[in-house]
DNA sequence: AGCATTGTTTCACA
DNA sequence: TTGTGAAACAATGC
């Protein structure tokens, strides 16, 4: 599920639970919360409040109160966050918080690839791919021998951009994923910035990545919604990869 | 049974 | 040293 638009809404959901005080931590799951032991994260979280939260690409921080440590949430591969629902605790909340008065924000990934981490570094992570400006956006995608998608899931290069997203705005810029990110003119360059903030806007407004005009398409046997012709498959960058030959012409 | 998976990090190699 | 690509990680679903 996570890409950048859904980790958007995670921090929207993360502002649910500004200012309630923090009475309880479970951070038993050491794989999620490595490198901290059970009870690291506890202890220097209980007592205090949420007052702030933050996104970029798909990291997720919050700040807390009186100058105590920041709380830093990655999602993986399935998660989301789960504030103050009905089936709570769950079986897959890998780490939660527990407010006075019994509400809950809880970490929940099936594939427990997920993030819970104290005094996160962001030091390498680029800069977010819906906010990157036009001349820094050029300067750091348009460079390299690398496949173009592989250049956009690079997360220190620009931060957001999943598999899925990446698929949906190759296609609506009608860009090969395969061409070279340093061959990209000037005018291809910004013609990608330009889909990927509005395909990243419609995917907030819409619910998601999957939400994409590009996705039911995306699957074994499917086709260009813009000129019918059989999908390609391939991996690039790693990923199982679909775009139109048509449209999309290496 | 085997393979793929909306992500990140680490490691090997050029 | 830098850039690139593959493998590992965990668990589920088809």
């Amino acid at each position: 599920m996570p890409e950048l638009p859904e980790a958007e809404r995670a921090r929207q959901q993360i502002e649910r639970v500004l200012g309630r005080e923090i009475v309880a931590v479970d951070d038993r799951d050491t794989y999620v919360c490595r490198p901290h032991a059970p009870g690291e994260i506890a202890a220097v979280l209980v007592g205090r409040r949420l007052t702030k939260a933050h996104r970029r690409g798909k990291f997720l921080w919050v700040e807390t109160d009186d100058g105590g440590p920041d709380l830093g949430l990655h999602l993986g591969m399935a998660g989301r966050i789960a504030v103050d629902e009905e089936e709570s605790p769950n079986r897959w909340d890998r780490f939660a918080l527990e407010f006075a008065g019994g509400g809950r924000m809880a970490l929940r990934d099936k594939r427990r690839l997920g993030r819970a981490v104290i005094e996160p570094d962001f030091s390498h992570v680029g800069p977010d791919a819906a906010e990157v400006g036009r001349d820094v956006f050029r300067e750091r995608v348009g460079r390299g021998s690398a496949p173009l998608k592989a250049r956009l899931l690079d997360q220190g290069v620009i931060a957001g951009v999943g598999n899925l997203l990446a698929d949906e705005t190759l296609w609506r810029a009608k860009l090969n994923p395969k061409v070279a990110a340093g061959e990209l003119s000037v005018e291809e360059l910004d013609r990608l910035r330009r889909e990927l903030r509005a395909a990243t806007r419609d995917a907030i407004r819409n619910g998601g990545v999957h939400t994409g005009r590009f996705m039911p398409s995306r699957e074994k046997g499917g086709s260009c919604p813009r000129d019918g012709a059989p999908l390609a498959r391939d991996t690039v960058g790693g990923r199982t990869t679909y775009w139109c030959p048509t449209c999309q012409p290496g």
